[in-house]
DNA sequence: AAGTGGTCTAGACCACGTT
DNA sequence: ACGTGGTCTAGACCACTTT
């Protein structure tokens, strides 16, 4: 593997070939992902200063500045004029948020209380190996938690993580942990969630859900089937969220 | 108003006060917005080459470039390498897709099917006013329409739009016209719909949607209230969705 | 005062599409 | 050959934060 160090070679791979070329900018990308996936810097954490950057890869500090914008309009870095540059964590709000699509229909957001119902060593069946890049049989984390808001139930998370990135994680350590499930994984595991797909729908709740939502059985849940992603672009949660939309929705914007 | 051929005043609104200052490249940027707004260029139609905006404007090249890579970010504009900037239209599927967010959960996506069951001019209501920043009682068209894909009912429509924009929408209009709605909109009015933001829920469909679709009542159904913006941000469209997600689902993307 | 990111400029050159 | 957007550079200056 190529020491991060190493400065970048200009001309680049401007062969003749059909494929090829990758712009200088994207090229110190692809670097700074690198090492934020390697965990040369944590979240919460300064990266070098610009100037810096532009020394240890030899290119000019507008190139940086084009690479890092990229990474900052990703929500990967986060810029804070006078004070550097910044890897993003979940254990700030603006992160958070993005990943929390509820909302209330009425007044201000009310912070989310956590329950782990279980959490176990299981086998992947098909379909989570396949949403998690691994083979059938691999061992996987599997969680159930429920989200209450004042006290009342509305969305019940059940949870695959990779067995392999996610050593040490037990139930007790989910119930000693106060704050957003991804920060720990950030801050106890390393794993940062930097992107998901989500897929929803409207489904009938069945009588298990429905107990611990406190629900007639059939009652409408939107339902969210969620995979997240890795700096590298590795999947390392599949996520199936039931929501109940009777006082509160899930927003989103069409840009 | 202000001419928009008048070139920029360089140092601008860098006051004393607490508020004020805009960086220049954000001033060009709303000159930009303000001639589409007005309909300087048409969606689909080439904007000035750099250079000349630079000429325009009275700045360099690269204050141009932030402020088009801005509108382009938003999907306003388009960039094609040596062809020039372009304005999005709705009669591009890329743009389409951004709007409609529906996916079948097997195979490739199929042309959606829309017929139109009812428009009508009638009075907004106080929540339909509220949305559309009118007045209780003003005039506004309302649609109801209903979509299916392969022939299978999937969606239907209620939209809501401000009888002043919409002046000659009729029922007769929307059946002549294939395409997309939004399409429609931008050639036939010159009212762009830019952004949305949303609202998902899971409901039981009532007996008259029910019916529709062809399910029971009761069924669950996804429920998408979408308020859709136009460059000056000014709200133009209220639409409810009800979607059958038996077999597609909404997609989204947490970035 | 020093260091960070933010803005603005001017110029050179490259890649792409059209003429 | 020409015009378009795309990349890269170098330097100046501004705004914000900390020392």
């Amino acid at each position: 593997m190529s020491d991060p160090t190493q400065p970048v070679t200009q001309p680049a791979a401007r062969g003749v070939g059909p494929a090829a070329f990758s712009p200088l900018y994207q090229q110190i990308k692809a670097l700074l992902l690198q090492s934020l996936d390697h965990g040369e810097w944590k979240p919460g954490e300064a990266i070098p200063s610009e100037i810096e950057l532009a020394a240890r890869f030899q290119v000019s500090q507008g190139t940086v500045r084009k690479a890092v914008d990229e990474l900052a309009a990703e929500h990967l870095l986060m810029r804070r004029q006078g004070k550097g540059t910044f890897v993003s964590t979940h254990h700030e709000a603006r992160v958070r948020f993005r990943f929390l699509r509820l909302a209330p229909n009425e007044g201000e957001p009310q912070p989310a209380e956590s329950t782990v119902l279980d959490c176990r060593r299981v086998r992947a069946n098909a379909e989570v190996a396949r949403s998690l890049e691994l083979k059938s049989g691999d061992p996987v984390v599997a969680i159930r938690r429920l989200i209450s808001f004042s006290g009342v139930p509305t969305v019940v998370d059940d949870i695959y993580l990779p067995g392999g990135l996610f050593k040490g994680l037990t139930q007790e350590l989910l119930g000693e942990y106060a704050g957003p499930l991804y920060g720990l994984f950030e801050t106890e595991f390393g794993v940062s969630m930097v992107r998901a797909e989500e897929r929803l729908r409207a489904v009938a709740a069945e009588a298990e859900i429905a107990g611990l939502l406190n629900v007639s059985p059939g009652t409408p849940l939107l339902r969210a089937d969620r995979i997240s992603y890795t700096y590298a672009d590795r999947p390392v949660e599949l996520r199936t969220g039931y929501y109940l939309t009777d006082s509160y929705y899930y927003r989103n914007s069409l840009n």
